[in-house]
DNA sequence: GTGTTTGCAAAGTGTTTGCAATTTA
DNA sequence: TAAATTGCAAACACTTTGCAAACAC
């Protein structure tokens, strides 16, 4: 069970991204997979890692989350300018967006499915599709 | 006929977005609406003021931008970490965007529709739903 | 040991701000 | 002439980079 040995998985995920298990890469994945799914921007999880008395540079947590992204762990996710978020859900899902807080929260696929999508223009094809629901509070 | 008398219709958009219709916004706002609809970052649009003559600093770029997207005029558009884009198309619609070279396209929105989408969260509504699809040139 | 990774500080990019000078109504 | 707008330069937030020291295998 994932939950139950944190510092394994880490390592096997870790292995299988062909990165090595680094004390400061393992305390990150620690940090972004025990646990429920997330949306973290590079400045949260560095934070987070201070608070939990893990010395990281921040530049290393910038460097990580981009390794990590590249070797698919995370999908990074751009909805406001200047900052990104890196989300640990990358399977196919959308997001609400609320406009207020800045928070992001999924969307499962299921609950959001199109009647029709274009073709994508001659010589190239679609990669991904990101549906962002933008949110206000309600009147 | 829209395209024949730019100059009016500068003045006119202006007004009715209750903002002075200086020098600077009547070039600018000739710049972004003589035309086709468009995707402009400040800084394309400030090089673009530049090379037409028309002397602008960066930061009326920026603020001249957001005065239009706040009145309704542009829609920003943000998909890349550190740069929005400001979309002439204010009409509901959709965007391709073209990983490798940044390039946005408008998407109409009849060629997009949803078959189901969430319910938004208690307490919030949907404000927008924006759609991003990301291309890679096809193999 | 050898190549990889890290931390630091400096540099970079895109954007915003404070304020005096200018322009508009 | 009163209020809005502009330009400049400095400040900002976030991110990236160069390189010597530390670490993993």
């Amino acid at each position: 069970m994932t939950t139950k040995r944190p510092y394994t998985d880490s390592v096997n995920r870790l292995r299988k991204a062909k990165l090595r298990p680094t004390r400061q890469r393992l305390a990150l994945a620690r940090l972004l997979y025990d646990g429920d799914d997330r949306h973290v921007t590079a400045e949260m999880l560095h934070d987070e890692a201070m608070r939990s008395k893990v010395r990281v540079s921040l530049a290393t947590v910038y460097n990580t989350l981009h390794q990590f992204r590249d070797a698919g762990l995370l999908r990074e996710v751009v909805v406001q300018p200047g900052r990104s978020y890196f989300d640990t859900n990358t399977t196919d899902h959308h997001h609400f967006l609320n406009e207020e807080t800045g928070e992001l929260r999924d969307i499962p696929a299921a609950a959001l499915r199109f009647e029709s999508l274009p073709d994508a223009p001659a010589g190239s094809e679609i990669r991904r599709v990101d549906v962002i629901i933008r949110l206000r509070p309600n009147s």
